[in-house]
RNA sequence: GGUGGGAUGCCCGAGUGGCUAAAGGGGACGGGCUGUAAACCCGUUGGCUAGCGCCUACGUUGGUUCGAAUCCAACUCCCACCA
C-alpha cells in the first residue's frame, strides 16, 4: 500500500481518485494544503454493520489521515434515532435506543479496521448520543432553531418531494432532522476544532445547514466536501449482490462472497473502483486499466481490486482463504483435494450433514437434495436437473432418478453439490 | 362525509361462466457463447407424481351454477375526484 502515486497534493489526489463531487469553498484546497485540519464524516447506525456504501467516505477519511489530518468518525447513535429524511422515498421505521446502541457498536468495530487511533492525528471516535441525548428541548429551540428557516428547509430537493407526495409525507421528527446534523457540526467544531464535514453528495444540504449554524453561532470559518454517488456502468444499484447488500461484517458477508463480488465487478467500472477502494498508485491502477483495455479477458484489475479490497477489510489471511476457495471452485477439479482442505474451502457454503447409511438405502439423489434444501421442491429439482444445471462433484447430472451411493463421494465422508454455475452446497456423512 | 374505480402468480398486467395453473412483459433461475463480464440465443418459472392424474391458487367470507378468477352479497384494504 502506497499513497506516492506522484500527487502535489492530498486535494490533487482526491479529485484524481475522484472523490470530490463538490466543495463548499474553492479555497478548500489551499487550507488542505498549508494546514492540518480536523474533518469529521457520520455514519448511520441503521444496521450492526455498515456495508460497501460507507466504503467510499470511509476511504474518504483515511486519505485524509494519511495526508496529517484528524479524522473524526461520527456514529450517528443521537440523529440516528431521528432518521435523516433526505432523499428517502418514506418516512423510516424507528429504531429502538437499545438497537441503536448496538448498532454504533458494531460500526465503531468497523471503522477501526481503516483508521489509525494512535499518532499525533489519531483519529477519534464519536457518538452524537453523547451530547444530542442530553439537549434541552427549549433552550435547542431557542438557541439553535432560531438560525432555521422553515421557508427555507421547505425548499430543499431532499424534503420537497416528500411534501407533494400525498401517500408519504415528512413528520416533524424527520423534518427537524438537519438541525441535529448542524449542531453536530457546530458541536465538533466547539470541542473539536473540527472544520470540515464531508459525505455522500446526498449529505450536501445537511452539511451546508451545519456550516451555517457555526458561522452565526461561532463566527466559524468550515467546510463542506461531498464524495459521488457510486455508480454502475449498467445503472443498476452498486452493493448489492444476488444476496442482497455487500457487508463489511464477515458474518453477513463471507469473505468468498465479498472477494467474489470484486472479481465480477464490469471491466468498465474497475477503474474507478481501483481509485476509489484501494490505496494503489496511480502508476499501479493506470497500468491495470491499461490491461483492461488490452487484454480483458485476464480480469487483472478485477483480480488486484478484489485482492486489494478483501484484505484491507477482512485481513490477509481471509483473503488466502477466499483465493483458493475460487481457484478450487473454477479451477475446474476438486478430485484430488482431501478431505480438510475441501472443508476448508467451502466453510462458509451452506452444508447439510447426513447419516452414512443413506448411502445405501437406495434413495434417489433428488431426493435425499430435496429434503437438504438444496431445492425448495421436489419439482425444482427435477427442472434443474432437465436443464442440465445439478452438478455432483464437478460432474452433471442427467438423470433426475440417478441413485445416492457410495460412487457419489468425493471423500470418504464429503460430495460437493453445485447448482448452476456457482451455488455450492456441502453433504457431509457421519 | 359523498361519488366513482380497483384488489390476479415474485412484480407489472391481460383475462368478464367451461378450451385457465391462468396471455404478455419484467425479474429470477438453468443451459449455450464467453472472461466467474456485458450483450445475445435457448429453456424453466405452484405442489405431489416415472406418467395418467390429483391437490392448492386470482383480497376475505358466504352464495348462484353441472361448472366461477369471471355472476351475486357482505366485509377488508387501496386509489381517484368532490366536500
Amino acid at each position: 500500500m502506497s499513497t506516492e502515486g506522484g500527487f502535489g497534493s492530498l486535494f490533487e489526489e482526491l479529485t484524481w481518485r475522484g472523490f470530490v463531487n463538490a466543495v463548499t469553498h474553492p479555497e478548500l484546497e489551499a487550507v488542505l494544503g498549508r494546514e492540518k485540519i480536523t474533518l469529521y464524516c457520520g455514519f448511520d447506525p441503521t444496521a450492526d454493520s455498515l456495508h460497501i456504501g460507507s466504503l467510499l467516505p470511509i476511504m474518504g477519511l483515511a486519505h485524509f489521515q494519511r495526508a496529517g489530518h484528524r479524522p473524526i468518525p461520527l456514529v450517528g447513535g443521537g440523529t440516528g434515532l431521528i432518521g435523516d429524511p433526505s432523499f428517502k422515498a418514506q418516512e423510516r421505521a424507528m429504531l429502538t435506543r437499545e438497537q441503536v446502541d448496538l448498532n454504533a457498536e458494531g460500526i465503531r468495530r468497523q471503522l477501526a479496521h481503516f483508521l489509525s487511533f494512535e499518532g499525533e492525528n489519531a483519529a477519534v471516535m464519536l457518538n452524537n448520543a453523547d451530547w444530542l441525548c442530553a439537549l434541552p428541548l427549549v433552550d435547542f429551540l431557542r438557541d439553535v432553531g432560531k438560525h432555521f428557516s422553515v421557508n427555507v428547509m421547505l425548499n430543499r430537493d431532499s424534503v420537497k418531494n416528500r411534501l407533494t407526495d400525498r401517500d408519504h409525507g415528512i413528520s416533524f421528527t424527520e423534518f427537524s432532522y438537519s438541525l441535529l446534523q448542524a449542531y453536530d457540526f457546530m458541536h465538533l467544531y466547539r470541542t473539536q476544532e473540527c472544520r470540515l464535514q464531508v459525505g455522500g453528495s446526498d449529505q450536501w444540504g445537511n452539511i451546508v445547514a451545519g456550516m451555517d449554524l457555526s458561522r452565526r453561532l461561532c463566527a466559524a470559518e468550515t467546510y463542506g466536501m461531498t464524495f459521488p454517488l457510486v455508480t454502475k456502468a449498467d445503472g443498476t444499484k452498486f452493493g448489492k449482490s444476488e444476496g442482497g447488500n455487500v457487508w463489511l461484517d464477515p458474518e453477513r458477508t463471507s469473505p468468498y462472497a465479498f472477494y467474489q463480488f470484486w472479481i465480477n465487478q464490469a471491466d468498465a467500472d474497475t477503474g474507478a473502483y481501483l481509485r476509489y477502494f484501494t490505496f494503489l498508485s496511480r502508476g499501479e491502477i493506470e497500468e491495470l486499466d491499461r490491461l483492461t483495455r488490452e487484454e480483458p479477458h485476464k480480469r487483472a484489475a478485477q483480480r488486484r481490486l478484489a485482492e486489494e479490497v478483501t484484505r484491507l477489510v477482512h485481513g490477509e489471511e481471509a483473503l488466502r482463504g477466499a483465493q483458493r476457495a475460487a481457484e478450487a471452485m473454477f479451477g475446474g477439479d476438486l478430485a484430488g483435494l482431501d478431505e480438510r482442505t475441501l472443508l476448508e474451502i467451502f466453510h462458509d457454503v451452506p452444508s447439510t450433514a447426513l447419516p452414512k447409511d443413506v448411502l445405501g438405502a437406495d434413495r434417489t439423489l433428488l431426493d435425499v437434495l430435496a429434503e437438504a434444501g438444496v431445492f425448495p421442491s421436489k419439482g425444482e429439482g427435477r427442472r434443474m436437473i432437465r436443464n442440465g444445471g445439478l452438478y455432483l462433484n464437478s460432474r452433471r447430472v442427467d438423470a433426475d432418478d440417478a441413485k445416492l451411493d457410495a460412487g457419489c463421494l468425493l471423500t470418504p465422508a464429503l460430495a460437493v453439490v453445485r447448482t448452476g454455475k456457482k451455488n455450492y452446497h456441502l453433504l457431509r456423512f457421519e
